[in-house]
DNA sequence: TTAAGTGCAAAATCTTTGCAAATGT
DNA sequence: ACATTTGCAAAGATTTTGCACTTAA
């Protein structure tokens, strides 16, 4: 279980509900939520210790959060995630489908935002809707 | 109180807390959040009417939602929306300030999406953050 | 007149907090 | 050893539902 970041001074430790938690959003191709991840380990990890384990994953740079434009926050795992000296970059492309209501991560797509010259841009989330391959093709 | 579409077969009613709730968002300069109506019609209007009201005003075309980064719902005004025929368009750019913690639509910014070819693209959600033009200069 | 809107109580859903016990290094 | 992590109970925050009463057209 290696890290890129951690940003607090905490020390980090590999605990069973860290890896659990870990292992099913990285065999994950679609962003998951936290209810799901609940569902899913039903038995093996309390509900809190999920929202925990989510926060110090993030803290970690291990999973990135995903906003879905109806507000759900989903997890996704940041294996594809570009990390530049120290500096973590989730600002890919979020596809969800309207068919079989999943988020998933597009790292290929990379539009450019120009804003008035009075604004300073940070960070740019893009979430595109529509129908994803598998479901256009069926 | 005009409206532009009207997508259930329901008849249009104007009330009391339609108007309140109405004239609230159209008088803000940023988004709003349901609690934070709520919050600002003390004592005119239940909090479930609020969210029965907000639901009736987006389906009525007045007032659209606006998901921030941190997964929040929030509400505006869609005066400077287009309308054409019957399509309404949301498709612009929500700025979030990192400062004032403020999300406002940004009109004059219109990106251009190029998903993959398999893909069937419906929507854009593009939400920006960083520091807006007043926070800039103080 | 009567469909639509409202208020209240209650429930549902999701997330956070506090604290004592357990665990990792 | 001791800081970190965990589970439980409880609370907090936001949103939804059911139902009887009220209101707009």
């Amino acid at each position: 279980m290696q890290q890129c970041c951690n940003n607090n001074m905490k020390i980090v430790r590999n605990t069973k509900n860290k890896a659990l938690v870990l292992e099913l959003i990285q065999n994950m191709t679609t962003a998951i939520s936290a209810p799901d991840i609940l569902e899913r380990t039903t038995g093996l990890c309390d509900k809190v210790t999920i929202y925990r384990v989510l926060d110090r994953l993030i803290d970690e740079g291990l999973i990135h959060k995903v906003v879905n434009p109806t507000g759900q926050i989903l997890y996704a795992s940041c294996q594809k995630c570009t990390h530049t000296n120290e500096i973590h970059n989730h600002q890919h492309v979020h596809f969800s489908c309207q068919k079989c209501q999943t988020t998933t991560c597009l790292f290929q797509v990379n539009p450019s935002i120009q804003l008035p010259d009075d604004y300073l841009l940070k960070e740019v989330y893009l979430n595109v809707t529509g129908i994803c391959p598998t479901c256009n093709q069926s």
